[in-house]
DNA sequence: TTGCCCATGTAATTTGTTACATGATTTA
DNA sequence: TAAATCATGTAACAAATTACATGGGCAA
């Protein structure tokens, strides 16, 4: 069986050095290469986690070091030792490479556009309702709604530290577009909560 | 280094049987069991995919085959092979055990709630604005905004479908939440793209 | 009567996480 | 001066996908 068929049989035509397909993560690092940085992969495991975690979940560190080391085989990366300085061991700093860029411009641009990924774990122990009490489902809803509102604030705090950095204009958008998303996901677990009210009422 | 540190120390104690620690994926098939149905793996894989598939991503075929394997293992679920009979070929069907549904009753009421993954692609493309021209973001934005009414539509029919089935009144309210779900990522999109067409105004 | 889709699985591979190892630096 | 924390990784494991194998019914 084909099971969800999406071909893209990876050719090796010829003797051209054939791109490899990277999946989404690995642009993900990338992109976060992109803005020119050079970084080591603390560094880049950081600022993913205050920045993509937004919309994108955030890698562990060890997948980044991983993905790292792919991107510099890919020749999408280079990377030097930086020796140990005072008060720091020595580590790995990596930087994109001009490759790196076209390829990373070239996803941007040209990838097909597919459905965002979501497990939204409240929602699915709301879908087996028949095995909880109103009491644990509003318990759940209400825990929702407060980690919705956190994320809110916190985009909110983020869009006015970067306010009128027009080199961070996109990411400022995309933090502008957190705060509404978060905002809609707090309102939608208020409407919830009150249709499991109104179901309670008239059974 | 510890890393995400979420302990928890799979202890074996003295002789009793010890419950596994199940993800989240075994839960929603245990969860689809719940309904008391007796299902195959294929039969689990079309259902999941109408129903789970607005707020939870779908298991492909094969993990559903191994998630019952595992079910079954730890005596959730049980599965009895059903003769070919014309028009069919033989086949297991699963049925959820006693002790399947006390597990997965105990889990949709305890385990503690935590955030949705989300991983939005269109989203990851935006926030590296500064690698596509606007008419592709406006592109990218397009086609997730269709994708989010098909998706608002799709609920509202299955809701009008289940309409007044006090047995399906629990996953009627989670096609209601995706409804709104969905139309407010449609809106978050139409609202995004008017941000693109304010920043391009005026630089 | 051949090609195609339904159906049921297993195998190989990839993606991603948790656990572990190691050293240096701050802080109690 | 011992413990907590920052920092940089590797190794082992788990989760999940894609590819492959197989057979039956149906439509051209």
């Amino acid at each position: 069986m084909a099971e969800e068929t999406a071909g893209e049989t990876a050719n090796e035509t010829a003797g051209e050095a054939q791109k490899p397909t990277l999946p989404a993560t690995s642009w993900a690092v990338l992109g976060l290469l992109s803005f020119g940085e050079e970084l080591s992969g603390y560094d880049l495991k950081k600022w993913s986690d205050w920045s993509l975690r937004f919309f994108y979940w955030s890698p562990s560190f060890s997948q980044i070091y991983g993905e790292l080391k792919r991107l510099e085989k890919a020749g999408y990366a280079s990377s030097r030792l930086v020796a140990p300085e005072s008060g720091t061991r020595d580590k790995r700093v990596y930087r994109i490479t001009d490759e790196g860029m076209t390829a990373v411009r070239e996803w941007a641009r040209e990838t097909p556009v597919d459905p965002p990924v979501l497990k939204h774990g409240p929602m699915l122990r709301l879908w087996l309702g028949h095995l909880l009490e109103p009491e644990k489902m509003r318990e759940v809803l209400v825990q929702h709604q407060e980690f919705a509102e956190k994320m809110r604030r916190r985009a909110v705090a983020d869009v006015e530290g970067a306010q009128g950095e027009t080199a961070w204009a996109y990411p400022t958008l995309t933090l502008k577009w957190a705060e509404r998303y978060y905002a809609s996901e707090r309102d939608l677990a208020a409407a919830m909560l009150a249709d499991i009210e109104e179901l309670g009422k008239r059974p």
